[in-house]
RNA sequence: GGCGGAGUAGCUCAGCUGGUUAGAGCACUGGAAUCAUAAUCCAGGUGUCCGGGGUUCGAAUCCCUGCUCCGCUACCA
């Protein structure tokens, strides 16, 4: 009450863009949007003058591709994913202030607004550099465009990045027979020119800045570290695309702004079109350039680099931006000891679970595990006893027990105090207690911490009422027993206050059963945390709040997700790998046999360009010739190899090495950094079979 | 190979800048109670704090080294 006057604090939240061409799955949630929502929810109880901003990231390759696939526009990609998005996260309570797109005219402004100053400032350089360009589309092709026969494993259809085949990374001049992807026509390497930003140039600033930050996660100050000590490097910020921003300037008129440029300006742009609707087209600024106002952004690990560096370089170029507070970045969540793979289908998507379950458990199991500071794993197992024994028979039980007891024994009204006891003035100081430590979890992004603070309230509130025994003191002491009863239903308000980030919508019906709800609404939360409910105020009859979940629905979920990974081991070929499973030292003479090893000829040596070790050898296998690449420069001259028979692992999967293919890998003897290849002691043929 | 993170009870994990008998939840066993969603509460651990060295009066916590897992990266193949 005495910081009435005080001013309210100023804070802009951001969750990471959410992607425009696939729907939301549980890591998404448990990474970026529900740790800000908990956060963001908890300061406007507070009373904080807080801005919760997000959109859909519209722009970028994989969208025109899949665009293009379907034999639709991107624009009814990323409409359709947008509004698909938009509503999972309204199911789920992600309580965004705006969500907003990258597509919108109000964004493009704000876009290139940002390059044209920066430009101007004389922040980016232009450079040239040399790309496939199809003829018959008349456009460079990103490297996802250019398909061909892959040079590893000679399979058609890989991409300019990846085979999808043998999953090696390629670079699109590697592919033999390069082909446009959408017309078929051989593309021709052309030259082409990019607006680059220096990374470098900003180096020193951004590690003044963030070194100083000893309140941002490890995680997040050691990636960055790793990237200091690399050297910051140019970076593009424009592309050969025809969906996106276009460039704003006349010299490169049909190019668009990098994606990774664009994205972050979203949560600007949408905290502009929050204001918009506001009717205050001018107050974004208030969050964004007020240097007392603070800048949040929740994000997963992958994205660190760009909000802790380029965005902030972007900033600093532009000026009288705020920096942010913090980058609050998350660790993964695997599902089921195994990694999430969208493209694989190895996911549980929200609205599958959404259809068929209800929210709050999920919200609370999530925020349970919060991959904070290392990955952690979903598991439907998990799941169920978090919901069954914590959220059901903690919390709802004591919630329920309590208010039946009232509705039967007080007429639905809470009952009148005569004289708190000891017993009773102190669970309730300790219920206090545990709301503060709640809340400055919150504040430290301390979502596990907090939750269990609030499952620690309802421990001790079922202790107070087993140890008060209001079943007997009913009959014997009804005073006592009304007490008991009347601190209780308190204990029960302060819990509708506590799980109100994490619980939003069980919080919602609680405050509906105390008929507390104006109260949320213009109170603040140490108001609410301290204000007790009125003796004789009616409470409606009460409604499970939280339902077990059966051993069958969950089986089912897990069989579910294990025909997943069958039907992914089928489609890929190859088995993803367990890591449960310990490679063990014996192996069979199948194992063995799995070896094709054999004698082959050296016919020729060269360098390869540009490297300490690594030579490229052409040898006779007995069946052909093939490359392979090998780390031995050091130890053999190019004349020493030429003629010598060696030992040759023939079917390694062929793999790139600096650019260069190779087929297969010799076999040497190593001791202490000397080498040594491996022969046969008498002339054998090439081809001849090592068993 | 380099850099970073991690390796703590059966399981999931907490343990900040070193300090009394190393913690929580779940699971498990026994007991109390019966208002309540067969829910609650109490009691119970002999854990080589990954292995091995070292610094220190004292280390899970700091240093070195080895092993394993994860991420990024690279001129392993």
């Amino acid at each position: 009450m005495s910081s009435e006057n005080k001013k309210a604090e100023k804070i802009i939240v951001t969750s990471a863009l959410p992607y425009a061409n696939g729907p939301i799955h549980l890591g998404h949630i448990a990474g970026a949007y529900l740790p800000a929502d908990i956060f963001v929810r908890y300061h406007r109880l507070k009373g904080s003058d807080i801005v919760f901003v997000c959109g859909s990231d519209e722009h970028g390759v994989p969208i025109t591709l899949r665009a293009e696939m379907e034999g639709i526009t991107p624009q009814d990609v990323v409409d359709k994913y947008h509004e698909m998005n938009k509503k999972s996260f309204e199911r789920i309570g992600i309580s965004f202030d705006n969500f907003s797109r990258t597509t919108l005219p109000l964004h493009h402004e704000t876009s290139q607004d940002f390059f044209t100053k920066i430009h101007d400032k004389n922040f980016l350089k232009k450079k040239v550099d040399i790309q496939f360009f199809c003829p018959q589309c008349k456009r460079f092709l990103a490297d996802r465009f250019v398909e061909g026969k892959c040079p590893n494993c000679g399979s058609f259809g890989a991409r300019g990045d990846q085979c999808e085949k043998c999953g090696t990374w390629l670079d699109p001049a590697k592919l033999i027979e390069p082909k446009c992807k959408l017309c078929g026509t051989t593309p021709v390497a052309k030259e082409t020119e990019h607006y680059y930003i220096p990374l470098g140039d900003f180096q020193s600033k951004l590690e003044k800045w963030i070194l100083k930050k000893d309140d941002w996660k490890d995680n997040v100050v050691n990636y960055c570290k790793g990237w200091f000590d690399q050297g910051l490097e140019d970076r593009a910020v424009t592309r050969d695309l025809d969906w996106g921003i276009p460039v704003p300037l006349d010299d490169l008129k049909n190019k668009v702004l990098y994606v990774w440029f664009d994205a972050p300006i979203g949560y600007i742009s949408s905290t502009k079109e929050w204001a918009i609707k506001q009717g205050e087209p001018d107050k974004w600024k208030e969050y964004w350039c007020n240097p007392d106002a603070k800048l949040y952004h929740f994000i997963g690990k992958d994205n660190i680099v760009f909000h802790a560096l380029f965005f902030p370089a972007i900033l600093m170029a532009y000026g009288g931006y705020n920096l942010p507070e913090n980058v609050v970045a998350n660790e993964f969540l695997n599902i089921e000891s195994r990694k999430i793979s969208t493209s694989q289908n190895y996911a549980i998507w929200l609205d599958d679970y959404l259809d068929k379950y209800p929210v709050d458990p999920l919200r609370y199991c999530l925020a349970a595990i919060s991959p904070e500071s290392k990955d952690s794993d979903f598991s439907w197992v998990d799941f169920q006893a978090r919901n069954n024994n914590e959220l059901a028979d903690i919390l709802g039980n004591f919630i329920n027990r309590t208010l039946v007891f009232i509705c039967e024994k007080f007429e639905g009204r809470i009952p009148e105090p005569g004289g708190l006891s000891e017993a009773d003035k102190d669970i309730l100081a300790r219920t206090n207690a545990g709301l503060d430590s709640l809340t400055e979890n919150i504040e430290k992004f301390h979502v596990k911490s907090a939750l269990s603070d609030l499952m620690g309230i309802a421990r001790s509130a079922n202790k107070y009422f087993n140890d008060n025994e209001p079943w007997v003191t009913i009959k014997k002491d009804r005073t006592k027993c009304a007490n008991t009863l009347y601190t209780s239903a308190q204990i029960i308000k302060k819990l509708t206050l506590g799980m109100s980030p994490f619980l939003p919508f069980t919080s919602e019906k609680l405050r509906n059963i105390l008929n507390i709800q104006s109260e949320f609404e213009n109170g603040n939360w140490e108001e609410i945390k301290n204000k007790l409910l009125d003796e004789g105020s009616p409470v409606s009859k009460p409604e499970i709040l939280f339902h077990k979940f059966d051993d069958k629905v969950i089986q089912k979920e897990i069989d579910a997700l294990k025909s997943k990974v069958e039907n992914a081991i089928e489609n890929n070929g190859n088995e993803v790998p367990d890591k449960q499973e310990k490679t063990v030292e014996d192996i069979s003479i199948d194992d063995f046999r799995k070896l094709d090893l054999r004698v082959a000829k050296i016919k020729s040596v060269s360098r390869v360009p540009n490297t300490d070790k690594l030579m490229k050898l052409e040898i006779d296998d007995g069946d052909d010739v093939r490359f392979i690449v090998s780390g031995i420069a050091e130890h053999y001259d190019e004349q020493d190899l030429v003629g010598n028979s060696i030992i040759l692992l023939a079917n390694l999967k062929p793999a790139k090495i600096r650019g260069e293919v190779s087929n297969g890998m010799l076999l040497a003897a190593e001791e202490g950094g000397d080498l040594a290849l491996l022969k046969t002691d008498k002339e054998m043929k090439p081809g001849s079979r090592i068993t």
